[in-house]
DNA sequence: AAAATGATCAAG
DNA sequence: TTGATCATTTTA
């Protein structure tokens, strides 16, 4: 396993985001390690996309962090209570940014249950396990990742991203994204990819 | 009959 | 987006 640089995150969105799939993610929480591999994203190319926070170069506090280095983490609040969680990519002042939208639960399962259900679950059946990160907020509350996270550096020792020297004998899928209807011209962009057969993305 | 899957809807 | 509820399909 070894860690992603800086020089990974700052390149073109679309390649980071097809790359980004199969890779872990790892945040150390409650002295605890916990891990997720990557099984679906979203990609998000302002200033141009419609569907992007920086779309025609809108900035405001929270998404700042979109329009700094690559590498950092941009996390932000949606729908009241839920975390999404995206990695900021390209060159400085190029406001893009992939979303994580799904892990398939590797390790410190019992504490993301802990996190996500707030109870032990004496047996984790197959439902119960998807359920734990099939949703870009389901994986935040799992990981244990909330706003505090937001501006975090990826390339730092609690919260980073590694790969496995390993294989990558997958598929990958690119789809229109989920939930951008506003997006106009933009919205049937297929700019959402993921691992083909993985039962652990969020949607059918 | 029970479990898995899908469609619909409300909440924050 | 998620969770809840209700309808439908699948499994055994």
């Amino acid at each position: 396993m070894n860690k992603l640089k800086r020089e990974f995150y700052s390149r073109n969105t679309i390649q980071v985001s097809k790359e980004l799939l199969g890779k872990y993610l790892v945040h150390h929480v409650n002295g605890k390690k916990l891990v997720g591999k990557i099984v679906e994203v979203e990609a998000y190319l302002g200033p141009e996309d419609k569907a992007a926070h920086s779309y025609n170069r809108h900035k405001s506090k929270r998404n700042e962090i979109m329009y700094g280095p690559a590498g950092f983490a941009y996390v932000f609040v949606i729908y009241g209570h839920n975390c999404c969680m995206n990695v900021v990519t390209e060159k400085e002042d190029i406001p893009q940014a992939v979303l994580i939208r799904a892990l398939e639960p590797i390790e410190g399962i019992e504490e993301m249950a802990k996190l996500r259900f707030d109870k032990k679950l004496d047996e984790l059946d197959r439902r119960t396990k998807i359920n734990l990160t099939n949703g870009p907020g389901k994986l935040c509350q799992a990981l244990g990742i909330s706003k505090e996270n937001n501006g975090e550096d990826l390339c730092s020792d609690a919260f980073y991203i590694e790969e496995d020297q390993a294989e990558k004998d997958f598929e990958v899928v690119s789809t229109k994204r989920v939930n951008i209807d506003y997006a106009e011209e933009y919205r049937d962009c297929p700019w959402r990819f993921y691992i083909r057969d993985n039962i652990y993305i969020s949607k059918k």
